[in-house]
RNA sequence: GCCCGGGUGGCGAAAUGGCAGACGCAAGGGACUUAAAAUCCCUUGACCGAAAGGUCGUGCGGGUUCGACUCCCGCCCCGGGCACCA
C-alpha cells in the first residue's frame, strides 16, 4: 500500500503557507550571500499547467531549498504572464472583460503549483496585467522614449483577418497552421531601436555563463558583419554598397539593386523600363516568406544601365534582384561571382563574366571559393592574403573618399505596439498642436477603458480607438485637445522586467528600491525552456541595459547563469503500418505522410504494444512478421495526438513528491526524454522504502527498527557516501544521479536490523529538496518540531568514507584478468606484487616478459607484456 | 546549405583517459499469501561453453595511448535553430 502522501502533503502545505515559511525578508541580513533562483514565469494558459512546466520549476525549487539549508538569503519568485492573444479571443467571443478569464486562469495555475509543494514567497507574487505593473512598465517605457530609442513608423505587418489582430512574425506561423489567413498590410506603428545596442548586446554576452549554443544563436541574431562601404557610379549618381570582402573588389563583374531601392526607376534605360517595372511589381506583392522561400531560383533583370568599379574603371552592368535584401546594408551590392555562392549562381543563370581575384589553396577550385586566399588579378595588390588586401584597400578607399569601413548588423529595430485591447496601453498622447506628448509620470498608469466590443474596427484601427471618450485627454504641454494612442505592447513588454519587480513587488515610488536591486541583482541561476532563446532574452537584455544607462539598475545584464531544460515528450510509441488489404507495410516503404511509397496508397498507422516486438539491427520488427519494421517513437505531447500528461492525475495518482522526484529522474535536466509512467512508479516505490524506513506500515507508528545506537561504520559509510555525491550533484543541477545515490542509500539501509536516528536525520535533510513533504513528515515523526527548511545542510567527512580494504581490477594488456584486494593504505610495491601473484592473472603472464608496470592510484593495475 | 545538440542493453540512463552498463523500468525465476495486490530475494548486453572460462560489444571508418564511451581526423543517422544578411 503507498504511503498516505494524501494526508501529508496538502498539510505540510498549509504549514508553510500558515508560517510563511518561505518568505523571504524585506530587509535581508545583507551580511549572508544571496542566491536568486528564478523561473521563467509562465502564460496562464486555460488549459493548465503541463509537465514541462513543473520540470524546469522543480529544479530551481531543489536548488533554493538547498541553499537556505547552506545558508544563503534565497528569493525565489513566482507569477504571471498575463497578457496574451487567447483571453482577447475569448472576450470578443463572449464579451466578457479578458480580465475575467485571466484571473481564473491564474487561480487553477496557482492551485497546480501550490500543489507541487514549490518553495515560492507567495507574498511576491505578480502578474503582467496588474495595474501597478503596468504603471512601471509604462514608466519603463517612458524612460525609453525619452532617451529617443521610440519611433513611429510605417510598417508592413502580418495582419490575420480572421483574428482582427496584427501577429508577430514568428507567430504567423502557429496561426496559419491553425487556418486563420495572414497578410501583409502596411501599418502606423511604434518601433523601439534596438539595433543602438547592437554591440553591447553582442559584447556582453561573452561574460555570461549561459549555454554556448544559446550564446551563439544570440550572436547570429545579431549578425555582426564588418566590411566596407563603396561607392559606384552609375551615370551622376553614386549608388553605395556594402561589402564584407572590399579584397574582391577587383572581381566584381556586375552590380545588383534591391527592387525597393530608389535609384531603380532613374537608371534604368528606356528599353529595359518596363521589364524593370514588372519586376518590381513582382517582387512588391510577394511576401517575405515567399521571397525566401522560392530563394532556391535566383530572378532579375538588367537595368540597361553601366556602374563603373571604382578600383579599375571597369564598366559592369547594373541588375536588379530580390535576392539583394533592401533592409540590409545599402541594398546595393557589388556581385563577385567567382567568390560569392549567391553571386556565383546567378552569374552562371544569366551569363554574366566570372573573375578569379582569390587564390584558394592547394587543389581547390577557385571558382565558388568564399574563403581567404591569396589576392590574384588585382593589379598592384597581387600577392596580399586576404586580411591584408582587406586593411589596405579601406584605407585607399577612405583616402581617396570613395568608401569607409563599416559594420553591419542582420538586427532589424523592434516593432512594439499590437492592434489589440489585451496589453498595455502607450502612455502617449497625440496632440494636434505639440505632436506625440508624453502622459506625465504622476499620472500613470493608463489604464484600459471599460468597453463592451475588444475587436479592432472594421478599417484596421486598435480595438482602443472604439473607446472614443477614453481617448480624449488635454495635452499636458498646451492644455489643447490630445487623443490617447491606441496600440498597445506587445507580450514581451512585461516579461522583459519582471524579475526586477520580485525584489521589491509593493514599491509604490520606484519600479524597485536601489538598496535592495544592487542587493539581488543579477539572478544567479534563470531556468526555462530553449525556445526563448532569442527573443524573450534578448529583448530583457536590451530593456536591462536601457535601466542601467538610466541609473535604475546596477549591472549589466541580468541573468547571470542561464540553463534550459530540456522537453517532455509523450510515452515512447510503436506505429506499425496497414494498407487497406489490412497486410502490414514495412516502414521503410512509409513516406512523411504515411503514404505507401510504391503505390502511394494511404496507410493506416495502428499503434503497436511493446510486447508484440522485438529488436533487430536498430529498430525494431513485429515478432510475428519479422519483415515488418515499425516505427519507434516518442513525439510531443499534443491534443490532437492524445498523448498529453496532466500533472493533476499523478498527483493524485502517486503524489507530488513522486512526480518532482520522477521529473528529476528521468535523465539530465537539458536533456529531451520521453516519459514514462512506469517510470513514475518506480520513484514511487522508493519514496514508499523511505517512508517504511521510519514508519512501521501495519500500525503507522515509528518504525522499531529505530534506535538511538550508535551507528556502525557501514552505516556511517552509506550516508556520507550519499551526503558527498548529492551535495556535488545538486550544485552541478545533475539531480538524477544524486536521486540515484539516495536508491542506494535506502537500498542498503533497510538491510539494517537497526537504524540509528544519527543516520536517519540527515538522509531526510538531503532527500528534503527533492521530495519536502514526506521529509518534513518524516522529519517531524522523528520529534522534530519545526520546519527542516532551514536545517544546516548535512556535511560529509571523508574519514567515513574511507574502506578498511579496496578491490583493485588488474589488467594485463589493457585486458581485465582479475581482481585483487589489499588494504587500502597499501604502498604501491604491495599492490603491484600482489596483482602479480593474483591467479587469474598468472596464466595471462606464464613465459612472457613484463615490460612495465603500471599502477593507477586507488584505481587499477595494468601490466604490458611482450608478445 | 549553415550553426548548435544527440547517438551506450528491450527502455530511461551512469561512467576526473583507468572494472562499460551504477540507479530505475521492463522481463524471467523464487519467497510470503487460500488467492491476488503489495512487499522481499535472485537472474538479466550479445555470442560460444555443462562449467571454469573465453570472444565480441558504447552509430561507422581510421588515429593517439600501456589503456578510449571519453582525446584527434574523416563520415553516417536523428532532433532543434537559422536560412539569399553581401
Amino acid at each position: 500500500m503507498a504511503y498516505p502522501f494524501f494526508e501529508i502533503e496538502p498539510r505540510w502545505q498549509a504549514f508553510w503557507e500558515e508560517n510563511k515559511t518561505f518568505r523571504t525578508p524585506d530587509e535581508p541580513d545583507v551580511e549572508r550571500p544571496k542566491f536568486y533562483v528564478l523561473d521563467m514565469f509562465p502564460y496562464p494558459s486555460a488549459q493548465g499547467l503541463h509537465v514541462g512546466h513543473p520540470e524546469g520549476y522543480t529544479a530551481t525549487d531543489i536548488l533554493a531549498r538547498y541553499k537556505r539549508m547552506r545558508g544563503f538569503n534565497v528569493l525565489h519568485p513566482m507569477g504571471w504572464d498575463s497578457f496574451g492573444l487567447p483571453a482577447e479571443q475569448f472576450a470578443i467571443k463572449t464579451g466578457n472583460h479578458p480580465r475575467e478569464i485571466t484571473d481564473e486562469n491564474i487561480a487553477t495555475f496557482r492551485r497546480q503549483l501550490k500543489m507541487l509543494g514549490f518553495s515560492y514567497d507567495w507574498d511576491r507574487e505578480i502578474a503582467t496585467t496588474d495595474e501597478e505593473y503596468v504603471r512601471w512598465t509604462q514608466w519603463i517605457f517612458l524612460q525609453i522614449f525619452k532617451r529617443g530609442l521610440a519611433y513611429e513608423s510605417d510598417m508592413p505587418v502580418n495582419w490575420s483577418p480572421d483574428l482582427c489582430a496584427v501577429l508577430a512574425n514568428e507567430e504567423v506561423e502557429e496561426w496559419r497552421a491553425k487556418g486563420y489567413t495572414v497578410e501583409r498590410r502596411s501599418m502606423r506603428q511604434w518601433v523601439l531601436k534596438i539595433t543602438e545596442y547592437a554591440e553591447r548586446l553582442l559584447a556582453d554576452l561573452d561574460g555570461l555563463d549561459w549555454p554556448e549554443s544559446i550564446k551563439e544563436m544570440q550572436r547570429n541574431w545579431i549578425g555582426k558583419s564588418e566590411g566596407a562601404e563603396v561607392d559606384f557610379q552609375i551615370g551622376e549618381d553614386k549608388v553605395r554598397v556594402f561589402t564584407t570582402r572590399p579584397d574582391t573588389l577587383f572581381g566584381a563583374t556586375y552590380m545588383v539593386l534591391a527592387p525597393e531601392h530608389p535609384l531603380v526607376d532613374k537608371i534604368a534605360t528606356p528599353e529595359q523600363a518596363e521589364a524593370v517595372a514588372a519586376y518590381r511589381a513582382a517582387a512588391a506583392s510577394k511576401s517575405d516568406l515567399e521571397r525566401t522561400e522560392l530563394a532556391k531560383d535566383k530572378t532579375g533583370v538588367f537595368t540597361g544601365a553601366y556602374a563603373v568599379n571604382p578600383v579599375n574603371q571597369e564598366r559592369i552592368p547594373v541588375w536588379v534582384a530580390d535576392y539583394v535584401l533592401w533592409g540590409y546594408g545599402t541594398g546595393a551590392i557589388m556581385a563577385v561571382p567567382a567568390h560569392d555562392t549567391r553571386d556565383f549562381e546567378f552569374a552562371t543563370k544569366f551569363d554574366l563574366p566570372i573573375i578569379q581575384v582569390v587564390e584558394p589553396p592547394e587543389g581547390v577550385d577557385w571558382r565558388g571559393y568564399v574563403g581567404d586566399g591569396i589576392a590574384v588579378h588585382s593589379g598592384e595588390y597581387d600577392g596580399l592574403t586576404t586580411a591584408e588586401f582587406k586593411q589596405k584597400i579601406t584605407a585607399w578607399l577612405e583616402e581617396t573618399g570613395q568608401g569607409v569601413g563599416k559594420v553591419n548588423y542582420k538586427l532589424r529595430d523592434w516593432l512594439f505596439s499590437r492592434q489589440r485591447f489585451w496589453g498595455e496601453p502607450f502612455p502617449l498622447l497625440h496632440c494636434e498642436t505639440c505632436g506625440v506628448v508624453t502622459v506625465p509620470e504622476d499620472q500613470l498608469p493608463v489604464r484600459l477603458p471599460a468597453m463592451q466590443d475588444y475587436r479592432p474596427t472594421p478599417d484596421g484601427q486598435p480595438p482602443l480607438a472604439r473607446a472614443t471618450e477614453w481617448r480624449k485627454a488635454k495635452c499636458p504641454q498646451c492644455g489643447g485637445p490630445a487623443l490617447r494612442e491606441t496600440n498597445t505592447m506587445p507580450q514581451w513588454a512585461g516579461s522583459c522586467w519582471y524579475y526586477l519587480r520580485y525584489i521589491d513587488p509593493r514599491n509604490s515610488t520606484a519600479l524597485v528600491d536601489p538598496a535592495k536591486e544592487k542587493y539581488w541583482m543579477p539572478v544567479d541561476m534563470y531556468v526555462g525552456g530553449a525556445e526563448h532563446a532569442v527573443l524573450h532574452l534578448l529583448y530583457a537584455r536590451f530593456w536591462h541595459k536601457v535601466l542601467y544607462d538610466c541609473g535604475v539598475v546596477s549591472h549589466p545584464e541580468p541573468f547571470q547563469k542561464l540553463v534550459n531544460q530540456g522537453m517532455i515528450l509523450g510515452e515512447m510509441e510503436y506505429t506499425a503500418y496497414r494498407n487497406a488489404a489490412g497486410e502490414f507495410v514495412s516502414a521503410e516503404q512509409v513516406d512523411d505522410n504515411g503514404m505507401d511509397k510504391r503505390t502511394g496508397e494511404k496507410l493506416m498507422p495502428v499503434k503497436m504494444a511493446d510486447a508484440d516486438l522485438q529488436k533487430q539491427g536498430d529498430g525494431f520488427v513485429l515478432k510475428k512478421q519479422a519483415d515488418i519494421r515499425v516505427v519507434a517513437r516518442a513525439h510531443k505531447m499534443s491534443k490532437s495526438r492524445g498523448n498529453v500528461i496532466n500533472p493533476d492525475d499523478i498527483v493524485k495518482e502517486y503524489g507530488a513528491d513522486a512526480l518532482r522526484l520522477y521529473e528529476m529522474f528521468m535523465g539530465p535536466l537539458t536533456q529531451v526524454k520521453p516519459w514514462s509512467m512506469k517510470g513514475v512508479e518506480g520513484v514511487a516505490r522508493f519514496l514508499n522504502r523511505v517512508y517504511r524506513l521510519v514508519v512501521d506500515e501495519e500500525t503507522r507508528a515509528l518504525s522499531a527498527k529505530l534506535s538511538d545506537a550508535e551507528p556502525t561504520r557501514e552505516q556511517l559509510r552509506a550516508l556520507h557516501v550519499a551526503i558527498k555525491k548529492v551535495t556535488g550533484d545538486i550544485e552541478k543541477m545533475e539531480y538524477n544521479t544524486a536521486i540515484s545515490a539516495m536508491m542506494i542509500f535506502v537500498n542498503e539501509a533497510q538491510t539494517w536490523d537497526a537504524l540509528p536516528r544519527t543516520i536517519v536525520e540527515p538522509f531526510l535533510l538531503i532527500l528534503s529538496p527533492f521530495a519536502p513533504h514526506l521529509a518534513e513528515e518524516l522529519w517531524n515523526r522523528l520529534g522534530n518540531e519545526d520546519t527542516l527548511a532551514y536545517e544546516p545542510w548535512p556535511v560529509w567527512k571523508e574519514e567515513f568514507l574511507q574502506e578498511e580494504t579496496i578491490e583493485i581490477p588488474v589488467q594485463v594488456n589493457g585486458r581485465l584478468r582479475g581482481r585483487i584486494r589489499v588494504p587500502s593504505a597499501a604502498a604501491e610495491s604491495e599492490i603491484i606484487a600482489a596483482a602479480l601473484e593474483c591467479a587469474e592473472v598468472q596464466p595471462h603472464l606464464a613465459g612472457k616478459e613484463i615490460k612495465k608496470k603500471i599502477y593507477i592510484p586507488q584505481r587499477m593495475v595494468n601490466l604490458v607484456v611482450a608478445g
